[in-house]
DNA sequence: AATGAATGAGTGTTCATTCAT
DNA sequence: TATGAATGAACACTCATTCAT
């Protein structure tokens, strides 16, 4: 009475008029869908089951009957999520030649994760499974893959490092207010490409050759 | 005018110990440090005043007497966090004399935040500032006083690389379970200090006496 | 997520007798009604959630989940208080055939009215709207039909004026401690229902068979 | 940090900057004043120790210092508040010499009331006299008052009739979004001077010499 | 199989009041 | 004498989860 203003904010007592219970046989994708949209737009700490179910479309419900619990629901969620990020990272490499080709695609991979909502989604994960011991497997697993990929062009130790050059440098874009420099970001990358006792300013052409999952 | 009225509801619930009122000057000191505390063990999302009130040893009153709200108590411990950490990675960069000695810092640097207390503050601040416009301030000035020590030694464009790949190779070494290799770690930190034009295996020495903006 | 976190704070606190889970469809009107009891027995800024759960005897989640705030819930049950006043009005003057009939129906309706469970409820919502926008339309709803009421025997312009009559000798006789003399009370309501240019003692025939606008 | 808003409403954290204690021998007075407006801006709802120490720029520990409690600063702001009134009252009726004078008199008294700040702190003193018996006192002697002015013109029970259409008609001004219309509310005036007996249009002559207090 | 109703532990926050200084 | 710090009970509200249907 006191704030004369109506909060209308939660559905509670104004139940959204529920479509006829349609054949709905993707439901649990839609769920696992809007789970991943909660964590992007709201953050884990701020993604409910109410606002699942609203984004997806269901009955409250439905979320506990499919999934164990919000827990789980996140588990799943991120993990699907992993496994977009390693089939999208295989593609974004898979026209690689030359070593140029893979400075320039690693740094389109840098550039274009500034306010990225897949990048909110990998920093959510991240963060959540430094207290989730269920998460660590997921990560571990997209961070592997990762790797793998790199792997294809270069050496083992060089890809761990350039894959932590990769991690750091998107980080720092998503929280940087100033907008990334490329011709930076491509020295950044060339650097880390070189071998230590390369003498060159481009990566050894050797290392794209490199034995690995070809 | 409400005392005239009878609650009947709630009868006494917590029998907690009375606390004799202390002087005590340093409380609202105590609490920040105590949400640093909760946030490194519970992370943000399990952060609360009741959390950090029981940590701190005060009554729950006391917090929203120091600060407006748990918002505005995240944003002081954060603060003090990040000034912290920009003391003290000063001064892990004080004996810093040579190259070598710069190299040896950052992987000390690197390898000594596996599991640490201080990262994953850190890692929590990072993604607090994704939702929360007012924790930019705080990334944007640790980053920028990160880069200036780094700065003493190095051009500003290679102490962005730099900058980026340590937070990298933390994250990593964070999330992974594998325990991070130090002669390969130095190897990241020497390609990247390496100048574009470099030939050699070890920083330019110009760069590492470079006193600021060239 | 959350639940994986520890939350050692607030041993469990009522140890309220478990109720069983009732059937209990009619529960939200139960509430409504509970929620009137409320108002009229400790105001509306004596009102909290779980006053009215108690008297409602439902848990206190569940006057959440009907209503949307507690603000929502006051402007339902002053809804259904106005709903019903309204009705009771009706019928008070139902029997009314002679101008006498409507001078006794008025005088009883004032006496009556002496610290009435009604009145209070009427008077909290005035007092609510005042500052409550929402209330607004419960009030005006409510004074037109008890004026439409009058209107049945009255011109509009006098039907007015013997409306606020009736608020003002109401709102005295609960306000007064002495007692509401009946005869004087019945002078009040003659004098009303003269019309301006009458000579005679009683209300004019022609104005109380009035059916509508003139 | 769920809600990216720092709430800087209430005062805690950041502690106005108190002017040095000045010599100031009317704060109490300044309180109890302080108090009134806040009731009128916020209702007695809406009415707290901070809201007023706020008002009255004093520090919070000033009001319990000079009212025992929250309700004996109220009950202190009423009855300041309606020996004023009674003062105005009193003031507002001074010129009055002839039956149409009076007639003005009341009219002004009721279309200017319309959104009045005094209006609405009558409002809440007799809302919160119905829960607190503590103000019936002070309902009571403001009712003798008003009636007193109006005896000084008419008899008592005339005066008690028109001081309820006063009543009345204030309240449906205030809780009506239409304007009030002068000649209609002359008309009820009018009526309600009449002596049961008259036969004219204005006030009996006669009852303006009424006895009572000169 | 599916879900709307329900629940109670928990949350952030407010605030009258107390009290040491 | 004043008052800033402190306090704890209470508040409105949220939400993961349970359960009867």
């Amino acid at each position: 009475m006191m704030c004369t203003i109506v909060h209308m904010s939660h559905l509670a007592a104004t139940p959204r008029l529920r479509r006829p219970r349609r054949f709905d046989p993707d439901r649990k994708d839609r769920i696992i869908d809007a789970a991943l949209d909660a964590i992007a737009d709201h953050g884990v700490r701020g993604t409910t089951h109410r606002l699942i179910a609203a984004a997806a479309d269901v009955p409250l419900g439905s979320l506990t009957y499919h999934f164990a619990s919000l827990d789980d629901l996140l588990i799943q969620a991120f993990t699907r999520h992993a496994k977009r990020m390693a089939t999208a990272y295989e593609q974004h490499f898979d026209t690689v030649r030359t070593p140029g080709d893979l400075v320039e695609a690693i740094a389109n991979l840098v550039l274009g994760a500034d306010a990225d909502r897949d990048s909110a989604i990998n920093f959510e994960l991240y963060l959540a499974a430094v207290h989730n011991p269920a998460l660590r497997s997921v990560t571990q697993s997209w961070m592997e893959s990762s790797r793998a990929v790199l792997h294809r062009y270069l050496d083992p130790v060089t890809a761990r490092g350039v894959d932590a050059l990769i991690e750091g440098l998107i980080i720092h874009s998503i929280l940087s207010t100033a907008a990334v420099n490329r011709s930076d970001t491509i020295g950044y990358i060339e650097r880390a490409l070189r071998s230590p006792t390369d003498s060159a300013n481009t990566p050894d052409p050797n290392a794209t050759t490199n034995p690995g999952q070809p």
